[in-house]
Formats: C-alpha cells, sequence, structure tokens
DNA sequence: CAGTGGTCTAGACCACATG
DNA sequence: ATGTGGTCTAGACCACTGG
C-alpha cells in the first residue's frame, strides 16, 4: 500500500484543540511503532505530505524534526525522508570485557571496521594511558551493528611500540582481544567508565545514520593488562535511547 | 549595556556562505560563553532579534531552537528568553553512596524536597525492590542544586512498612541516611545502577528549567542494606551534558 | 532531468506573563 | 494593555539525489 494512503489514512480530528504539528507527529509515531511503516519505508514528499494533513511545509516538517531528533525518522537531503531502525536497546556492562558484557545480544551483534591507522597521540588519550602525548599510536575506528542496525560506534587507541603486530593479528577476526594474546596479554580489565551526552558530529551522525546534531550518549573508558597497567583507551558513542549502560559494582 | 546591542553590535558577515540561522546560533553561543551574556539574562524579544540581525523571526527562532535543545537558552511563554544557568557538569559515581560520590563538588550541593507522600508501589520499583506491587511505600522527590542551579532530580521509592518513622526522621536534615540509621540500617550500598537518555516530559523540564522535550539522561538505581536486601528505588534524571556518571569497578 | 529536503521571507493570530 | 513566545500560512529559491 502507497506510504502516503497508509498515513494520511484520515483527515486530523477536527474539534481537536491540540497543536496541528502535535498530531501529525502523534500519527506518524504510532504508524511507525505499530510497524505499519517499517523500517527503511520511504515517507511521501514533505510537500505532498503536508498537503494530505492540509497544512502547510513548516508546520508539517516541526513535526518531522521531533521525530528526526528522537531518532525515528532520517531525511537525506535530496532523496527522502526515511523510517530509521527502531533504538533497539542493548546493554552495556561496566567493568567487564565486551564480548562478556554482551549477554544474550551475542548473536546478533557485527562489527565493521572504519578505519586501523597509525597517529601521533593525542593529548587526552595520553592522559588516559599514562603515555606522553605525540607517542606514536594506533587508532582503531570500529562500529557496532546490532541485527544489521547501527547501534554503536567506538574509536579507540592503543600505544604502538606495545603492539608492533597490531594490524595483522587484528586482520583474522576483526578482535582486539586477539590483537592481546598475540602481545603475551593473556587478561585485561575495565579500570573506569565515564558517561556523558552530548551531540552528533556530523561524521558521527552520518555513520550512525541519525540526523545532524541528534542527542547521543557518549563513553570513555580506559582498559588494564593485570593490575595498573593501561592499555588501551576508548570513546563511544551512540545515540540517544540505543544503549542501556548497567553498572554493578 | 543593553543586551541587544552586545548580541547584535556589527552585522552578519556579508559574504559568508554559511546558513543564516547558524550564523546566529554561533553568534548567541559565542556571547554566551564568554560571559557577556550571563546566566539569567533575557535575550530582546525575538521581533527585535530578528530585526537587528536583518532576517525573519522564522529563521531567528531556529537559532534560538538549537540553543534551546542544548540548554544554553530557556523561552518561558509570555516572558521572553533567557540565558540558562550553563550545565555545569558534575560527577555521579557508582557504587558508592550519595555522600562519598560527591567528591569536590559536596559544599557546593543543596537539595530541594519537592513531595513526600506514601503510595502503593508501582510495578517497576516493586521487582527492583523484591517486593509485590502494591504495598503501601513511601515516595520522595527530589531535587539538587549545584551552586544554586538545578541540576538532579531523584524520585525515590521506599518500603513503608519497613521505615514506619520516615517523615519524622527525614525532617530534621533532608537526610535519607538519616532515615536508614533511625531504622537500624547503619549502612548500605549500590546493588545495580542502569543509564539511559530520552527526552524530558513537561514536569521535568519546568523543574530543572528546560525547554520542553529537552534530552535528558536518566538513571535507576537499588540500594541495599547488607549485602543482598533491597531497601531503595532511585530513578533520577538531569539534563544532558550536566551529569558525568563515573563507574570504577 | 524532476523531485527532494534545507533554507528563508513576510506576514498573521493566539494564549500567556508581566507591569 | 502591552509585549512575549508558540503556532501557522503561503509562498520562494537553492543544492542535492536519483533515475
Amino acid at each position: 500500500m502507497d506510504s502516503l494512503t497508509v498515513i494520511a489514512d484520515e483527515p486530523l480530528p477536527a474539534g481537536e484543540d491540540r497543536f496541528v504539528w502535535l498530531q501529525i507527529y502523534d500519527r506518524l509515531r504510532q504508524r511507525i511503532e505499530a510497524g505499519v511503516l517499517p523500517p527503511g519505508t520511504r515517507l511521501p514528499g514533505e510537500h505532498n505530505l503536508a498537503g494530505a494533513f492540509g497544512t502547510t511545509r513548516s508546520t508539517l516538517r516541526q513535526a518531522l524534526a521531533r521525530l528526526q531528533s528522537e531518532g525515528m525518522l532520517v531525511a537525506r537531503k535530496g532523496a527522502g525522508v526515511y523510517v530509521r531502525d527502531r533504538p533497539a536497546t542493548y546493554t552495556i556492562a561496566a567493568g567487564r570485557r565486551f564480548s562478556e558484557a554482551l549477554g544474550p545480544f551475542a548473536g546478533r551483534i557485527t562489527t565493521r571496521t572504519l578505519r586501523l591507522e597509525r597517529l601521533p597521540l593525542e593529548p587526552e588519550a595520553a592522559e588516559a594511558l599514562g603515555l606522553p602525548a605525540g607517542v606514536p599510536a594506533i587508532r582503531l575506528c570500529r562500529l557496532r551493528l546490532l541485527d544489521g542496525r547501527a547501534t554503536y560506534m567506538t574509536d579507540k587507541r592503543f600505544h604502538a611500540e606495545r603492539f608492533p603486530n597490531f594490524e595483522a593479528a587484528y586482520a583474522a577476526h576483526q578482535s582486539v582481544t586477539d590483537v592481546f594474546h598475540a602481545h603475551d596479554i593473556p587478561a585485561f580489565h575495565n579500570v573506569s567508565t565515564r558517561i556523558t551526552g552530548s551531540f552528533a558530529t556530523e561524521e558521527e551522525a552520518a555513520t550512525l545514520d541519525l540526523a545532524a546534531h541528534a542527542p547521543v550518549m557518549r563513553m570513555t573508558a580506559v582498559n588494564a593488562a593485570g593490575e595498573i597497567d593501561p592499555i588501551e583507551y576508548s570513546a563511544g558513542v551512540w545515540p540517544l535511547g540505543a544503549v542501556e549502560f548497567l553498572a554493578e559494582p
């Protein structure tokens, strides 16, 4: 069925005193949550949609704007507005290795390596790792997908001297744990984890399939080998509501 | 000095090809961050401001909208747009009692009790406390202020039967720890903490001095006496970026 | 190329807060 | 009573995407 008729199958209630844009917002949200407009669906053009609701583009866009900031829709310039994959919340647990923390999500997570390069260590990462800024470092940038949906992006730093064979060890299974094993680090653990919130950069919005400037949560973590030997600095970002962070001391 | 002349002291650069609303956004943000427009300042009316920038209200409002979602401005209907207190980030630590977690903020935090009432325990809180839903419960709703700025709101539940003397014990110093002591609970600790993100309800926006539907972070925590005896369920909310959550396993 | 979303204009009416 | 922000209209031009 044509998505226009699904959305504007009946006119907005007449006597309703709530704002028009809110009514449209509710209608769209309800249709998306009911699964009538599944992820990936392209909405009718804003001109048509506004016409179908008997309102103006400006008013319609106010409804779309909220749905975009909530991550339910993504607009692609020149292409159209698409129903976004629902933020399927999964749980990250503090103080555990990632694979342990996955729990019931284990089989549903896939990883895409976005960047693997060498560069001088930035001051912030240097402080976290207890190294001087500027030393040779390895940058690993990855995207985690839950059931194929982009949900979590990480940007990691390692001391290059400590992992001379990083690229080769990583290549086999795209596994950082493999890299550690290959460099005589059998076990590691989480030292500290910080969680904050802010807004997506342009690049983050693009890779996470979010509207520009959508609200996100950020995590920075330090992992260590043995007791007090930091080896990994990790900065992660995910759409607000896509991930639940769990700390069980 | 009049705030209009401070903001629009010079016209927007002519040849600039960035969007007008983005230029205005940058200008305002810069003025606020530089302290030229201190918290509490009332901005000139949108009509005047738009005129001063040589643009329309609609365009100006796009800049204001972003600043509001970022928590730098708050608009009060019929009154004006005000510079909000900058989200002064403070740190919550997992697995510690609140007073221990405060650290360097200890002297700067004040507490306002918003509600203290009795009600049947809701299902969600009941599950967390290991009690059947509907048993008599105590609801404590408080607002934390950092240097007088609203930064953190909590909504707690306790089993009423366990704290028959809650109101009296709490009254003296507005301290939950006092209540525990008065009921023979000398020590307690954090069992689990969950962090998620979403958007402010109308009530939350009002008490936290935020724009409607501003993005927020949420924390739900369970505290226990002894080893496995949950006594407190706590749901907190704060503006995105106002609080940093720290987990050190 | 046609259609899309992003930006922008120039008005209007309203409920509300404040003096 | 005045001014405020919130909503809404009815257009316009642009850069971009896709077929």
